[in-house]
DNA sequence: AACGCAATTTGACAGTGTCAAGATTGATGG
DNA sequence: CCATCAATCTTGACACTGTCAAATTGCGTT
């Protein structure tokens, strides 16, 4: 579709898709700004009028990340044909599993490599920090309507919750735990001790 | 001390204790085998007589530190002094506060770059396995004290409770939560929500 | 048609991990 | 005491990487 002209016509949104699916295929250490460019057909320093870091593309691709992530659990928080309880567990299930179907992605997006550089964009900081501050919210609405202890601090208590799974989907996605560690009981077990009893 | 003799003595030691040394100030990015061997007073490719990999040497130091690790644990494990419940609390705080006085080792540790790579050492992940296993064991303790809740699966319960340390260690580490999150209300929170009420 | 300016390329540099082949050494046996 | 040998370390080389500076190309406007 592409032909081998100078001007490439739309390089930015290329070399993300190309990025994109380079990381679903090797993960973020696949990912090489030549191979990029090889791959979009234009020379190794091309991306460097888009992206003025590697990093930076990076952190775009993670921003992008953040608003499909969103989307996809407003989906869940929005659907009414649940009850709480069981849109608080289909939460913790989408979470897990859409971490281990997306691990290259998730990796991404709550790694290290973005956020320890000092040059991570504070468009990425703004955006994770809204994708939080609706898990603050939602948070808040489950502790009112039972689901979620009333007791703690919202803030706190978002912040463990959302420390759970994370810190499980890290273990299983990093293989730390054995691979044949069952999906289902793990997210049933995490249920019961977030839930207020 | 070390003299520019051409049989160093004892490389390989010292080359682990020079990167100990390199990982605490500048993460494991910062490790590279050359300014490893420069530092030694050896040349480049001395290392790959010790370390078949550079990846070798990194599950190697993340072994040394697992190690360090557990004995950490077994001196609140054993703590006499202190009711199960304190212990427990204790347990979880000293995770904390270990994991992000110790960020860059914890980062190699429980990081993906060593896990994901093929090359990871059967050591490895031995060690690892037993660190887990004696969690796994505690967890049945702290249940029969009815520190954590007896009807859950101890496997499944000990993977679930350090999942939630683990992430909310990671989350805290890697700069996600705003820096200015108190350490020991997450602590207070995570202990409610986890342990048996 | 010529000019300007943005998009892209080429060249270059300093890094990196790693392999193969050579140089140096301390220890061993005659 | 000295030759031999295997362990230990070095040199050279290759294929990568990110990134900068300076040239090149070509579209749109005057």
């Amino acid at each position: 579709m592409k032909k081998a002209r100078y001007h490439h016509g739309d390089l930015r949104h290329s070399l993300i898709k190309a990025a994109r699916d380079m990381i679903k295929e090797g993960g973020i250490e696949a990912v090489s700004l030549r191979k990029l460019a090889d791959r979009v057909g234009v020379s190794r320093t091309a991306a460097y009028h888009y992206f003025k870091d590697k990093n930076i593309l990076l952190c775009t691709l993670a921003q992008e990340g953040f608003h499909i992530w969103q989307e996809e659990a407003d989906r869940i928080f929005q659907d009414e044909k649940m009850s709480h309880e069981d849109r608080y567990k289909a939460y913790i299930r989408w979470y897990m599993t859409y971490a281990l179907e997306n691990a290259e992605y998730y990796d991404l997006m709550f790694g290290r490599a973005i956020w320890k550089q000092n040059t991570a964009t504070e468009n990425l900081k703004a955006t994770a920090y809204d994708v939080f501050q609706k898990q603050v919210a939602i948070t808040r609405q489950w502790q009112k309507y039972g689901v979620l202890p009333a007791g703690e601090d919202s803030l706190r208590l978002a912040q463990v919750t959302w420390g759970t799974l994370h810190g499980l989907a890290r273990l299983l996605i990093d293989g730390i735990y054995s691979d044949d560690s069952p999906i289902d009981e793990i997210c049933d077990c995490a249920a019961n001790l977030l839930m207020d009893k």
